[in-house]
DNA sequence: ACGTCCTTGTGAAGAGATGCACAAAGTCAC
DNA sequence: GTGACTTTGTGCATCTCTTCACAAGGACGT
């Protein structure tokens, strides 16, 4: 209410996690040649509905021409300029076992607007170990590579280790960070985590599974 | 409203997402001795709030003693019956590329309750290869793995061969996918998926990174 | 047995997200 | 220029999730 409609500016999370994918769509499109998509298009493309699709748009201003659509090429282009790819992104991977690793030599985030500049690892027989065209260089080295723009850290160390990376990173004034171990972050206002964890996911999946299996005795309610 | 409490077996997926960090916070209370745990503390220990913790708990059954709090084995049992977690899954891991091995060879899933049983490649030339204990078989197998009861499974192959994929696995009886490639799969009602999609994250952050570096004293328009 | 103290479990209010449905605004054919 | 047609942008209703706040329930000391 009273905290009043600078909502102008503030784009609801869910509608920014669902941007990227969007994006990705629009891409699809424009590489076969589409150069102009209705709302209920990249609905079909993305699995969402078209109403949703359109109101997430009308957040970034109006864009679409009633009777027509979206031209595919603009469109794209302002969403990658609302989620700030307007250039390249420096990020940092902290841990190299086997995801830090997985995560160092794949090639999909370039062509998102991240670039990795840097493998660290608190183990002094990788230092100067070459993984993916990079030399894995120490943890200490965090400061220097603020300094020269690093803006995002990712986490791939043991969760025992995970918050020590974590204060480390935001010491050196990193203030975006994608943590994949399963553990909880404690991080000062104003630096943003994101947790990716595989085995909640597996988990959440365990649930349904066991769901489906055991009958539903009870009324029906077999879930969405 | 009226929408009935049958909450019984319905439980909100939202909740359903923070049951296992519920879990893991309880496995580590009970690893240092704690025995009973209150709502306030759990909620320190995951970063929600306690009236959600206990609203979450809640879904599962009346577990609490007024005045005390939960029992911390009780409830991390409680938790588990209501995941699935009886008994072990097995999962299947097809696409044996950089981040299918990093999968395969992570401890982590076993002590959650999940078993790798399989890892499957099209790509012959990986077949009869060991990799973290298993051989690698081909895709083909799939019928009979689901008859072994298999019944997650894990697809991280390129974005491409991600449908097929995903066709190849409901074909064979598996209804619980977890989808690491960046694309929207297409499956039969009943198939649940759930997708990560690591650039998705970072391109979140980077949306709020963007957020910070802007300053927002500019009331006026960047972007209409 | 009784009173005090503590924490749960939950109605009810508040926020937020989704879906519906349609007026508004444009294109295009003629 | 006009009318038929298409699709956006959005107000509103609905549904879902969160937060508040407190009565109910139980432990424990005396
Ligand atoms: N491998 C997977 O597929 C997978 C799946 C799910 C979750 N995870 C999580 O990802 C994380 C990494 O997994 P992994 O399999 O790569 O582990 P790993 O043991 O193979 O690698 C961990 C790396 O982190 C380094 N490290 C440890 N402490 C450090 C510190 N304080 N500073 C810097 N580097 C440090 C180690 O030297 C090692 O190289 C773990 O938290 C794990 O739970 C991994
Ligand atoms: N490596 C990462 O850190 C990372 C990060 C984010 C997303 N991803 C995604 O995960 C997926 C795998 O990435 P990767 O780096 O491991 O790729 P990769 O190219 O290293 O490995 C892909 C593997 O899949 C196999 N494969 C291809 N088509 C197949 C099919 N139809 N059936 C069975 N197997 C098939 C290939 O033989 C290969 O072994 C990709 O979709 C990628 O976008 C990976």
């Amino acid at each position: 209410m009273s905290i009043d409609q600078s909502a102008r500016r503030g784009i609801p999370e869910v509608t920014v996690a669902r941007l990227p994918e969007y994006l990705r769509a629009l891409r699809g499109f424009a590489e076969q040649g589409t150069t102009s998509i209705s709302s209920e298009d990249l609905a079909a493309a993305t699995g969402v509905r078209s109403a949703k699709v359109r109101k997430d748009l009308s957040q970034l201003g109006s864009y679409g021409v009633r009777g027509v659509g979206y031209d595919v090429d603009h469109l794209a282009y302002q969403i990658s300029l609302a989620l700030g790819q307007t250039h390249d992104w420096p990020v940092a991977i902290v841990g190299m076992g086997n995801l830090g690793r997985a995560l160092a030599a794949y090639r999909g985030f370039a062509t998102k607007g991240f670039r990795i500049v840097a493998l660290l690892d608190q183990n002094e027989l990788l230092h100067g170990e070459r993984i993916a065209g990079l030399v894995v260089r120490p943890v200490t080295d965090l400061p220097e590579l603020v300094l020269e723009g690093l803006a995002i850290g990712v986490i791939a160390t043991p969760a025992d280790s995970a918050q020590d990376v974590s204060d480390r990173l935001v010491d050196a004034g990193v203030r975006s960070i994608l943590n994949f171990a399963p553990t909880m972050l404690t991080v000062p206002d104003g630096v943003v985590v994101r947790k990716v964890d595989l085995s909640t996911e597996l988990q959440i999946l365990a649930f349904h599974e066991q769901r489906k299996v055991e009958p539903p005795t009870h009324l029906q309610e077999a879930r969405a």
